[in-house]
DNA sequence: CGAGTACTTGAGACGCCTCAAAAAGGGTGG
DNA sequence: CCACCCTTTTTGAGGCGTCTCAAGTACTCG
């Protein structure tokens, strides 16, 4: 039950990260509600998340937008800028954040001529597209209930991982409008969905906080 | 302007294709609405597309399926299963298939002491991964006509690069219950988009193909 | 405490869905 | 080559889920 929302967590395991931790060059605070990158630019840097959230965006010429990852503690911004030298989406941070920088180009480099590094790096790329064809299930296939509850459980199995739930409370710093672009709805029927899980005792919002109050209903609501 | 449907094709080129080309272990002939291969099964070969249509999907319990891709002559039918031992989607033929088989062992185990071979897949791997955010950006934003207008594109623009388009007029074996599936609609909705731009005079249904009358129409049907 | 931002709620509209039945294709065997 | 059957597509009518617009309420932070 609780299996189907951790089998595709763990991206950057410890395999990939330890694997690249020489590559460091430091680390770099960011404030919240800031854009670290935007879209079309070069890629100049290879950046992992240490502390906060940030999340990976995609802005069409008419203004909608459409949230491609929201990035949690531990996870790389987006490991396939590796492979790739213009960006094609944006990223912002939700909260203040810490990142830890690397060298990109001698990771590149080093990439390939050490196949154990580059393979490392490949198989986290290739759960990364794992994880969104399982988002794009749910845009395809899911009600907007299903959609909001699979990203309540996502984000807190991914959290849990990282021991950051309390009971089956943790922090929640996304606004409705994210998870609208995140999910395809908008913000007032994100609302709604909200109303009917809370009403139904499923979850409660405490604060910047997110208290998930009935496990085993809210997976029933997240469908098949 | 025709630009857009261009930037994110080939992700499989030249360059990827050639390397691995010494690990081809022959070719295998498969009928129309053929299964391939099943969700859940372990991975136990690896094979590119040489003729036909193929399109790899995910069922869920209550019967939804959801098309995750489309695959045409010269792709991969998923490369990211060199990194993972279960398959998380099943395969199906559209029309008879040519394959060409590989060594999936030998081809691992050379990317883990090839670093040039492991970062040549990874990149593939990441723009599948371009591509599945760009269908994200379909499904969470678009509307029904736009996303049936880009598809059309999208497939005429791979099939033009492998120059299996003639005039403007290409092959199409999917039933409106497949582009439903890819686009998250149902097969009748499918069916009054087309009736639309066929009334609009830009596309036709010739017996199994499909002709663009007028591609310039067409792109701003499929919006920004 | 005030001002801005986020959330909630209501009413009405619209896009897409469901169900159903008819029409059009497309193979196949006689 | 036609007649038949099965699959696919089309069309219609009505309903539901989600959207839009708008106004009111509740936070949050300086």
């Amino acid at each position: 039950m609780r299996q189907s929302f951790m089998a595709l967590l763990d991206s950057f395991g410890g395999d990939a990260a330890s694997a690249i931790s020489k590559y460091s060059t430091g680390t770099r605070l960011t404030a919240a509600r800031r854009t670290l990158y935007r879209e079309g630019e070069p890629v100049t840097e290879f950046a992992q998340l240490l502390e906060g959230w940030a999340f990976r965006f995609k802005l069409l010429p008419d203004g909608r937008r459409q949230i491609l990852s929201i990035v949690l503690p531990g996870e790389p911004i987006a490991l396939h800028t590796l492979w790739t030298d213009d960006l094609s989406f944006s990223v912002q941070s939700l909260t203040g954040l810490e990142l830890r920088l690397f060298d990109r180009r001698a990771l590149i480099d080093q990439m390939r001529s050490d196949g154990s590094l580059a393979f490392r790096l490949g198989e986290a790329v290739a759960r990364e597209l794992m994880l969104s064809e399982s988002r794009l299930i749910s845009l395809g296939q899911r009600t907007a209930l299903e959609r909001v509850a699979r990203l309540i459980l996502y984000l807190h199995a991914r959290l849990k991982q990282r021991d950051l739930v309390e009971g089956e409370t943790f922090p929640f710093p996304l606004r409705q409008q994210h998870i609208a672009d995140a999910l395809g709805m908008t913000p007032v029927h994100v609302s709604r969905v909200f109303s009917e899980l809370r009403g139904a005792q499923l979850v409660d919002r405490v604060g910047a906080s997110l208290a998930i109050l009935d496990y085993a209903r809210l997976v029933e609501v997240a469908g098949p």
